[in-house]
DNA sequence: TGTAATTGTTAGACGGGGCTAACAATTCTA
DNA sequence: TAGAATTGTTAGCCCCGTCTAACAATTACA
């Protein structure tokens, strides 16, 4: 009756995997091994072994030849990734102003490591800019104006500012 | 969630291991195996590895039961990871508000993943924030406002923000 | 509907990086 | 200066996640 649960993370790989599985099943769509291997650029042999694993965790529900699909925890799981996936990728952009693809990258690799403080944190800044673009606290015109300048607008004081690199 | 390619740097194990070594050089101190296995929380037969891997490169001196010492390459390999973990730790702390701990955590497991670009933003950010603390963007102030009360202050545009008051 | 094309699986190998056990070198110290 | 203690190395094993080759199931279509 009492589900195993203490699972402790999953590693890196087993969560893209979860990722591609949730992504590619949007909409109810028909999740194939091929597919898998394709957005993760890996074979398909290892596609099967990690559905076996993930399996065995009771992550996915997977039948040889058959269909794919995340169990309710394993679409917990997945949804986590993604949420962090999101999150960095729009840090990326929005913050930053870093081009789509990078961010994607970045947020590929990174989504997997940072902890759950950062991660929220990070969050909140980019909820936070975006709720308060405008005003005098224009965060992204003024930094944009300082990755531009190397120094900060007028209205900023100067105090540490490097000149140069 | 799409997979990086195989980059041509180092694994982030190895950049540990360089990064280790200089930190625990510092000062031309005497670099020990031991010393290397308790910081990176490893075993010593781990070590000895990794050195012989490294030496391979020719990143690493090494003899045996003598000296370790980084090559000049190894040396900027070493740099360029301080480097990156020093920005990324000073982002977490001074930008989020991350505590020291965690914040270095982040960075260790960062520092192996992000784009040069990305990290070149967030550290451009970082001397931003630091350039620009005070005056009309005060930009720690209203973020930490922000993670407080939910909502932007007052002087922010209020789009996209819910009352809850 | 029979066969070719496609998709999926199994088996087995490999490299990376970690570990333990056992042994060797070095250093401490009585 | 001879053990004893400590540090470092070697050998060998393991797990992970990937791959290739070969084979099996499914699907497409002539």
């Amino acid at each position: 009756m009492v589900k195993q649960k203490a699972q402790k993370g999953q590693s890196a790989s087993m969560e893209d995997y979860l990722e591609a599985i949730a992504n590619l099943g949007e909409g109810r769509k028909v999740v194939r091994v091929k597919q898998i291997s394709q957005m993760l650029g890996v074979k398909m042999p290892s596609v099967t072994s990690a559905l076996r694993k993930l399996s065995e965790q009771e992550l996915v529900e997977h039948e040889r030849y058959g269909h794919i699909k995340l169990t309710r925890e394993g679409n917990k799981v997945a949804r986590n990734v993604i949420r962090r996936h999101k999150a960095l990728t729009r840090f990326f952009t929005q913050a930053l102003g870093i081009d789509q693809e990078t961010a994607e990258e970045d947020a590929c690799r990174i989504e997997h490591v940072i902890s759950s403080l950062s991660m929220e944190r990070l969050a909140k800044f980019v909820e936070f800019i975006e709720a308060c673009p405008l005003g005098r606290a224009n965060f992204p015109a003024r930094y944009k104006y300082y990755l531009e300048h190397g120094q900060p607008p007028q209205d900023c004081s100067k105090r540490g500012v490097k000149e140069s690199k």
